[in-house]
Order: structure tokens, then sequence, then C-alpha cells
RNA sequence: GGGCCGGUAGUCUAGGGGUUAUGACGUCGCCCUUACAAGGCGAAGGUCGCCAGUUCAAAUCUGGCUCGGCCCACCA
């Protein structure tokens, strides 16, 4: 007998307990089952989650525990990605120390311990919310293990040729001090000046320059205007003096100097944007580097020497005031490629760093994109555009304290580079040295600094979730499923497809279930500075973690959901009701060992052929990780039909149960017995504590299983299947809603006796006693008349059409 | 500028050629009916963003426009 009121947070905290202590979720390699592997997201430890993270891992969840429930063994891993700068920061404010000041090693350590210590309480979180992983099979991208293959990818690709080093212009933070990726870039509008500077020329006329980046001045190495430009014809292959210096430049013509656009003259620099890198290789100009890693300009650029960029643009554009040459400013609104880490305007500056050749493969990492099933399908289109748009090689070097170390040594010598041997691995070169001399007969050599950016560990979750169990690691890898939010289709889910393809020439799984995002109540985009980030944690404490599940499967794969609580409050409605039909029907069922009769009553049958049609098209819903479809078809049955309609009209069976037959007690009794498992059973993916706990109170003693988690989905039975008995149902619910109309119109009590009710429809024979005890009517009567008679008073009424 | 997604009652959302457009929240009325008043029953509320086109038939398909979101490229 289930108790009056449920408990949510005494259910959920005692079957969270429950499912671990009794490894409900534990994966077992030595499984006869067919394996469903889970690429699941490593979160970044950085304290707290957020509600975004509540929804996608729900909704990744739902389809988990559906995949466990049709019967596969799943590998599903928890990870967590720790070798970015959020864990930096929270490792040094809460040890108090600085990695920048001690010995990576020591850091990394005191970064281990650190998560072991607040691990517990960091994945609390998740497991608050009823993900289901395998919390044994666990990694961080910073231990032993991650770090090793992490390292052993980098040597692997270097042998193939596919890893180099050049000193080359790339795309630098000042701030971060690091040098970073394409995909690092986000997109800033700045209102800024265009400034129309006045050169000397050697053909003693002055030419017009326009530009927003007057401080780059004294890196001018070239002057272009368009080869058709009449304006500047005379220009051509004249010289133009560098203000401040004495050097000179040549005016020459290029296409893309664009005639409308400023004065149409560009002046090129080193660097300004990653164009003024494809100019300088184009005409091979050597480049002035007046930039220092810093963001300040260094001796060569002169007098400015020492100022920050900002700085120098202000005083660069007062010195050309002074010198009157100026010709006019103007206010523009440009767009600035940033750091999307920080926000700092990047620069390029001349470095040495590592790359990962990948643009010859664009074709055959599309190719890998169709190979892939997108869950939604438009996703893929992401995908596809980014590898369209890559212009530049994987930059994988970063130059932080904390990383995964680059395995390399310099010969200090000859310059020689000695790669880390693979048994070594992980290796830290800065505090270890090679086995071996240098070709050269050196035994000095340099450890690389740099670590590798964080995607170049992290795309590689499959591998390393995978050869956490080496002796199945084929049956793991490739996975099945990657799930993950949209935002990150070009960072997490691009960077695995290449180095799946780039290391073994494979998917690194075969379908990709792409989340959107939760939004605050007015569907902007939650963030910390516009103060609208919701805290899942309060959520749950008020309305419950299967009341949060319910909201996060109330929206289609891949879009976007404003939070709103109302959804939750529904949620815990649904969780309510649930509760209370299950004691409705339990409490009647006290004694009854289910068994199923050879007969049902038509409208048990009507009941048992819309459950049936319910579990199919759940299936096939949830098979295309459309969860949401499978939540809304079961709450409409459930609330609609079964509750509403059927729990009404089997009362009189129920309570007086002396007036009917047996088999029509047998038949309802098995009928309640069998719906409202089918309904927990589709509901426990999306809502697995209420279910598990009405589970746990009645099912499990009939059936086999451990927990409602690890019992069958539900099969489509088409011998409960009966097309006519659906008919007549549906018929009997359309006149027990017009009665209830009538009722209501009248302001009757539902439980007002009614005389007799003339119904003109014939295929309701066979559920008129149904339609009369659900609306205690004495007398249905089959005939034209469509009237209701109370004690009272007679009104003809438009019951059926 | 390019790509993708979306615009459906006050709010959120489903549907995606064919009777009266789904559900929830909110609103209004009635009802303590032995599962549930954090409930039940009922009602009101919609030019399905705009304009064309295809079709016997368009919220649904096509084109254009418009607004919003995201991604990408950008102009010195």
């Amino acid at each position: 007998m289930l108790p009056k009121k449920y408990n949510f947070a005494e259910s959920e905290e005692k079957w969270g307990k429950f499912w671990i202590k009794e490894k409900i979720f534990s994966f077992n390699p030595k499984t006869k089952k067919e394996i469903f592997s889970i690429d699941t997201p490593p979160p970044t430890v950085s304290g707290k989650m957020h509600i975004g993270h509540a929804f996608m891992y729900s909704q990744m969840d739902f389809v988990a525990r559906f995949k466990r429930m049709m019967g596969y063994e799943l590998f599903y891993p928890f990870g967590t990605d720790d070798n970015g700068l959020a864990t930096i920061r929270l490792v040094e404010k809460d040890k108090k120390v600085r990695g920048t000041e001690m010995k990576r090693k020591d850091f990394v350590k005191i970064v281990l311990d650190t998560l072991k210590e607040i691990r517990p309480t960091y994945i609390r979180d998740w497991k608050r919310i009823g993900i289901s992983c395998d919390w044994d099979i666990y990694y961080t991208t910073i231990n032993d293990h991650c770090q090793k293959l992490s390292q052993k990818s980098f040597l692997d690709l270097y042998k193939e040729g596919r890893v180099h080093r050049k000193r080359t212009p790339f795309m630098w933070c000042p701030e971060c001090q690091t040098s970073i990726a394409q995909v690092e870039l986000k997109d800033e509008e700045r209102e800024s000046k265009f400034v129309y500077m006045k050169f000397d020329t050697s053909i003693g006329k002055q030419i017009t320059i326009a530009t927003t980046r007057p401080e780059l001045l004294p890196a001018c190495v070239m002057i272009y205007v368009h080869p058709d430009d009449k304006r500047y014809k005379k220009f051509i292959g004249a010289k133009a003096k560098i203000p401040f210096s004495n050097r000179q430049v040549e005016i020459m013509t290029d296409k893309g100097a664009d005639p409308e656009f400023g004065s149409g003259v560009v002046y090129h620099c080193t660097f300004g944007d990653m164009d003024d890198v494809e100019w300088m290789e184009k005409y091979d100009i050597p480049p002035i580097e007046i930039l220092d890693k810093d963001g300040r300009l260094n001796k060569k650029a002169g007098k400015f020497k020492g100022l920050k960029v900002s700085e120098a643009r202000k005083v660069v554009i007062e010195a050309l005031e002074e010198e009157n040459r100026i010709e006019k400013t103007e206010k523009i609104n440009h767009v600035v490629n940033t750091h999307e880490r920080c926000g700092t305007d990047i620069e390029i500056l001349m470095t040495e760093q590592w790359f990962i050749k990948y643009l010859d493969l664009k074709d055959k990492f599309l190719r890998a994109g169709e190979e892939m099933n997108w869950y939604p399908s438009y996703m893929k289109s992401r995908y596809d555009n980014w590898i369209k748009g890559l212009k530049w090689d994987w930059n994988i070097s970063r130059q932080r304290s904390f990383g995964v170390p680059i395995p390399i040594w310099f010969c200090e010598k000859c310059n020689e580079i000695i790669l880390a041997e693979e048994k070594d691995l992980p290796v830290d070169p800065t505090t270890e040295k090679p086995h071996h001399a240098c070709k050269c007969g050196s035994r000095k050599f340099i450890g690389d600094p740099d670590v590798l950016d964080t995607w170049a560990t992290s795309s590689l979750t499959p591998q390393i979730a995978a050869s956490l169990f080496p002796d199945i690691y084929d049956k793991l890898y490739p996975m099945n499923l990657r799930p993950q939010a949209h935002d990150i289709i070009t960072f997490w889910l691009f960077n695995t497809a290449v180095k799946s393809q780039m290391h073994n020439n494979v998917n690194p799984w075969s379908d990709v279930m792409i989340s959107g995002w939760a939004l605050d109540p007015k569907g902007k985009k939650m963030s910390k500075s516009k103060g609208n980030v919701v805290e899942p944690q309060k959520v749950i404490g008020f309305h419950g973690a299967d009341a949060m599940r319910f909201w996060a499967a109330g929206s289609k794969l891949g879009e976007d959901l404003p939070y709103q609580e109302k959804d939750l409050v529904t949620g815990k409605k649904m969780v309510t009701k649930l509760w209370n039909a299950s004691r409705f029907v339990t409490m009647n069922l006290e004694g009854y060992k289910p068994k199923r009769p050879n007969k049902f009553t038509e409208i048990d049958k009507w009941l048992l052929t819309k459950i049936n049609d319910i579990v199919k098209v759940s299936t096939e819903h949830f098979d295309r990780y459309e969860y949401s479809k499978t939540r809304a078809e079961t709450e409409k049955f459930f609330w609609k039909v079964f509750c509403d309609y059927y729990l009404e009209i089997i009362k009189d069976r129920i309570y007086n149960q002396k007036n009917y037959e047996k088999w029509e007690i047998e038949s309802v009794k098995y009928t309640l017995y069998y719906t409202l498992l089918s309904v927990l059973k589709l509901s426990a993916p999306i809502m697995p504590y209420i279910t598990e706990d009405i589970y746990q109170h009645y099912f499990k003693k009939f059936e086999k299983h451990k927990s409602i988690h690890i019992s069958e989905w539900p099969k489509y039975d088409t011998s409960l299947s009966d097309k006519k008995a659906e008919k007549a149902g549906d018929t009997a619910t359309d006149i027990i809603a017009s009665i209830r109309k009538f009722k209501s119109d009248s302001a009757l009590s539902m439980a007002e006796p009614l005389r007799y009710v003339t119904i003109d429809s014939a295929d309701v024979k066979l559920v008129l006693k149904d339609i009369e005890k659900t609306m205690k009517i004495k007398k249905v009567k089959i005939g034209k008349a469509k009237e209701i008679e109370t004690e009272n008073f007679k009104v003809k009424l438009d019951v059926m059409k």
C-alpha cells in the first residue's frame, strides 16, 4: 500500500543511494548483451552545476535509461575535464597557490588531490538529477591515463608527419599570453575610430590611408591600391614615407584594396589581422614585429615603445595630429576577433607553435560527417559549415603553466627534436630527461615548456573511456552515441572526429545527439553577468529532480527551452498525479496476483488498445532520440485517458464487485496492472525516482527485476489491440464528456443521479453499463430523443453526433 | 554578407497538405464524486509573423519579405 503522500526529497535520496549500493547501473565488461556506449561529456569542474547542464545531461540520460530498458548493456562513463583554465582558477583559489609559481608536476598533483577532495561534492549534483552513469568508470582529463593517451596521440601524429612545429604569425591572446586556435575566436562588435592618415610620398603628393589600427604604423611594410583605381594611378611604384621613422615603403597594386572603402588605400602592417599574413606570404615580405607577447609595443616601434596597443592608438593619433597628418576621423562599427575566454582583442604575433596539419583532410572530415547519424539532422550543417570555413591548421600548443605537457625535448646544441618514448608516458619534459644523447652527441636538452590545447585531450574521450577496459576495447570503441549541446559542435564534436579519423580512420561514434540550451524565462541566454542564471540545486530542492527532468523532456531535441518555473510546477503535478493514480490502482489490487485473463470487457479492450498504441509510438520516438514525444504521448494518455476516463469508468466495477461476473473483475484488475506498469515504464527514463518508488512499493514482488530501470521496456502487443472496442470506448468517452458538460452547465455535482439519458448511437451497446455507472444514470436508452432527465427537470441535449 | 533554426491563444509548447489546430500555465464558472482541492468537471481565449504562388484543399509545400536566436565570414 502506498502512503498517502509522496515525499520526493526522501524518495530521491533513497533511490539514488539504492541504485549505487545495488550497482544497478554498473557496467559489466563480461556481459553477453549488446553494448551501447555513450561518450558522456566530461563537465569542467568549476564549482557548481548550471541549469543548462541539468537540461542537457537529463536529455542524455533519458536515452541511456531507455537503451538500458531495451536490453543493452550500457557503457556510460563519467569523466571530468580538468585541464583547462576553470580548473586552474578553482584550485588556485581553493589551495591558495599559483600555478605559474611552481613546477608543473607539483601543480598537477595539487590539482589531482584537490579533485579527489571536491569530486564527491561536485558529482553530487549530477547524481542528484538522476544521471545513471557508472560512477566507477571515471577519468579526469589531467590524470596520468589521459595525459598518456593525449601525449601518445601527439607522438603518433608527429611520426605520421601530421604534427609539426613552425615559427609563424598566429593568433595570440595578450591577456592570457598564449596562442589560440581558430575555434577559440569570438566576434565582438566594437565602435572605433577610422583614421584617415596622410603619408608623404616620393612624387611629392600626399596619399591618404584610412585605418582603424594607426598604432601599427611602425610595422607598415607596404601600401596597396586597387589596380583600376584611377585616383591613385600616379602613385603606383612610388614610395611613401612612414611617419616618425626614416623608412619608406612601396605603393603597389593589389585587388584586395577596395576602392569603395575608406580612401581606397590600404596599408599593410605586420600584423593587423590574418589577411596581413596572407599578403606577407603572397609578396614574400619580411615582417616587422613591433608587438611583444604582453601586448606592448617594442623598440621597433620607435618612440612608441612600451605602450599597450590601446594606449599606443591614442598616442599615435595625437602625434599624427601634431604633424597635421590627420585628414579626418570617422566613427565606425566593426567586428573584431576576441579570445572567447577572456574577451581580449587578439593580436597576431610571430611565435613558435605546434600545429596539426589538417586542412588537406577537409573532404575526409566532411565525409565523416555524412556517415554520422545526426539527431536532429539539421545540426550537421553546422559541422559542414565549420569545416568549409576552416582556414588554418589546428594550433595545439598553449603557453600555459598547467595542462598536458608536450612530450618533446630540443637539443640545446643542434636544436634537434627528441620525442619521448611511449613506455615513459606521461612525461613532463621540463623535469625529466631523454634516455639517450642527441644525434649530435649532446646531452643537454630543453624540455618543451608548452602544454597541449585542452581540446587536443578532450577530443580523445572515446578512446580514453574505452581504454579503461583494454580487454574489450574493440567492443567499446567506436562508441554508439555522442550526446552534447550545439554550442560545441565546432570544438568538441569536430575535434573528436578529427582525432578518430586521423588515428583510426573511423568515426568515434555512429550517432550524435545534439541538445539545445536552457534559456532564461524571456528566452535569453543565461549568463552570470546578466544575473539571470538559474541554479538547478535550488530548483530541485523545491520541485524535485523528477520535475526538473520532466521539464527538460519538454522541448524537442536540439531546441532551446526557456526556463519557466511554472513548467517545473507542471512536472511536480505530474509526479503527484502518478502517485495518486498508482495509489488508487494498487490499493484496489490488494491480494491480486497478476494473471492475464482470456477475456476482456469492451472498455478494458479499449484501454489496452490505446496503451499499446502509445507503447508503439513511444518506442519509435525514443529510437530516434525524440524523448519529448514519448513524454507528451505518455502524459496525455495517462492523464486524459487513463485517469480522467478509465479510472472513473471502472470505479463501480471495483467498488461493487459483487454486481459483476468474476471474469469482468479479472479483466479490470489485469488491465489496471498492465496499464499502470506500462505507463510507469514509459515514464521511467524521464522520471526515474517516482517510477522506481512505485515499482518498489508494489510491482517488484511480481516482476523479477531489482529495479524498474533494468526491467524490460514495454512491448507492442498486437493481441491486445482491438479497433472495434477502441471505437466503442471512444464513443463512450464522448458521451461521458457531454453528460459531464451537462452536469457542469446545470451546476450539478458529478455524483448527481440522472433518471435517464437517451443516446442515438448504436455502437455503444457494449459499453452502456460503463456509461450508466460512471455518470450515475439509472437507465440509458437508445433512441432519437437525445434527452437527459434528472429528478427535477428534463432537457434535450445534443449529446452524440 | 553566408548558413542554420524559429515566429502557433496573455505565457510556454505540439503538430508539419485534408473534418471543430495539441497540451500545459494563467483566466472564468461549477463541483468536497470513498486516488488526488498542489484535485475534478466544464468554459472562454488563435487572422498558426507578412505577401504571393502551387493545389480541389496550406498553419503545414514553394518563393519573397519581416522579426528573433545561434554559427560563420568580413573589409584595411
